[in-house]
DNA sequence: CTGAAAGCGCTTACAG
DNA sequence: CTGAAAGCGCTTACAG
């Protein structure tokens, strides 16, 4: 099936059945005959010749830090909902956690004309991340990391993590906390400040800070370190709950109880959070919801030329469990 | 940057250029005259228009019934590593467990042409998904489920789960069973067959079995109703990590442990199931090679136009834990 | 080994 | 409101 089939079938040009398919300025008529053929031959024009005509390609390349990572699956989840809706396809692009990777997607994205916009889900943000940005000649959304001059939906780390260690560190003694990596400026720097300064805040003299990656055995490699380090240590903030997750494990194997001997939490509210015993105190982050705004704004900006940056920050919202004491 | 522009550099014809970016059939001093220009330029040949000359897209649409799902995770990076070396692009299309949307993606990948092949990871199989694979132009291939006369590569969960009741029931008198709906045939009809089949080798009168849905909601709530119904029962096989989670933490709340009243086994060697107090014994899936697997037949069925039909079926591996007492 | 030519399926000024 | 025509960037018989 091609246009000029339908054409032919419906007895009009096939420029016509083109503007049917478009602009639609037809006549009443010939839009009719045209509308009857098409339902019954299931035409569906080549979005090939489409693209290679008006050179619109209606892909979005989502690039991801990590398949299987729930905070992923639900932004991913978030942003094809809305694209899916505007009718755009989405290309995930999976880098592993790979700078190189990243780097060498948004480039290839770039070059190659593949994609009318490009989501970055964002971890660590480098100057050639931000070159790139320039030179991208399709409209981008950045979510988790905030980005100057570039649309972005992030998270409000710092309060999220200052409210979430005045709440586990309250009444204790010698909070520590287990963090990652400075270079992830949200997760990493923003988290581990808003620890220190509460912290501060609490009176306490010297917090701990140890950090590693983002997972169970980090949590629990760290938490090791920590307790023979500082056997005094009373509660154990978390960048993520994946690593308080990792963290209570080796605590209980450590002859240690939670909450009573050691105050713990998380950050995300992933669905590991419930599954931990105990369960864990950690902030809720609206990720589904950052999706669907990041993929708006993409939208609006490929549909208006005008691609007025915003700036987007989400609340959060605290969640009490049961590995801080409940008088917090 | 086109073709044209290119030749023109070059002093040869696009049609040259083209045979050199394909077959090759050009004199070397050419070759080397074209090299050096595209090396110069930066050139890459619009995929657009490749398309709609040859009719090949060189992207491979893979149908998950999740995103954020373990299994789902490692099998669909098995499948763009291979696919990304053999040059091709993954689109992913994410049914969320809705039969209508799978069929609808399938469809859609079938009419449109947009993609050279399709991978499906296999629940429910009904039998319009077998008059729509007759009907595909492209090769499919379907990882989990076994179909009859398509590509395909799948665990074995009959013998999987047959072992694992042999573990877990050993020496015990009251084994009972969470699974899931029979429709899905290798999580749902196999494995629930397979532990009445192991009960009954062990000696076991009347084997509990209820039925769920894959998560831990579902867990704890038919381990509530088994538990109240059945209280004597003293060991759980569970057909997930999941379902086991939610049993687990249920059992732990009705003030029951785990191994010593109950034994408790899931089955997939998600990391949940090490997170989990206690650890769970359970069976390794090779999802990861699972992917690569079924990626590599359908690059030789898109290559290579005899489709010869293949069935992988993937060995397991026994995986005892905590949950479980250490002399079975 | 090479080039001129046709054509993949569409869209869009242009002239009417 | 409509059609003839050009062209998006490529590939591939065909004739040489």
């Amino acid at each position: 099936m091609t246009i000029n089939e339908i054409a032919q079938l419906a007895g009009v040009s096939r420029a016509t059945v083109s503007r049917y398919l478009n602009d639609g300025y037809v006549s009443e008529e010939k839009k009719k005959r045209i509308a009857k053929v098409i339902a019954q031959t299931g035409y569906v024009p080549s979005q090939q010749a489409r693209t290679l005509r008006t050179g619109k390609t209606r892909f979005v390349g989502v690039v991801i830090p990590k398949i299987n990572s729930e905070s992923v699956g639900r932004e991913v989840a978030g942003i094809t909902s809305v694209l899916g809706a505007s009718d755009y396809r989405t290309l995930l692009a999976n880098t592993d956690n790979d700078e190189t990777a990243e780097v060498a997607y948004l480039n290839a994205f770039r070059e190659q004309g593949q994609v009318d916009g490009i989501i970055l889900i964002g971890t660590v943000i480098t100057d050639e991340h931000r070159r790139l940005f320039e030179e991208l000649s399709v409209p981008v959304a950045v979510t988790g990391q905030r980005v100057e001059g570039v649309s972005c939906v992030y998270f409000d780390d710092y309060n999220a993590m200052y409210d979430l260690t005045l709440c586990c560190a309250a009444g204790r003694e010698h909070p520590a906390y287990i963090g990652v990596f400075e270079r992830d400026y949200a997760a990493g720097h923003l988290r581990t400040q808003a620890f220190l300064d509460a912290a501060h805040q609490l009176g306490c003299a010297d917090p701990v800070v140890e950090r590693g990656l983002f997972d169970m055995g980090s949590g629990a490699t760290l938490t090791d370190k920590i307790m023979s380090e500082r056997p005094e240590t009373d509660a154990l903030v978390c960048a993520t709950d994946e690593i308080a997750a990792g963290a209570c494990k080796r605590l209980s194997q450590l002859g240690l109880r939670v909450p009573e001997d050691v105050h713990v939490t998380g950050l995300g509210d992933s669905s590991l959070a419930r599954v931990v015993t105990p369960q864990l105190t950690t902030v809720h982050y609206y990720y589904r919801t950052s999706g669907v705004e990041a993929a708006r704004m993409l939208v609006e900006a490929m549909e208006q030329g005008n691609a007025a940056v915003r700036e987007t920050k989400m609340g959060y919202k605290l969640v009490l469990r049961e590995s801080t004491a409940a008088d917090a």
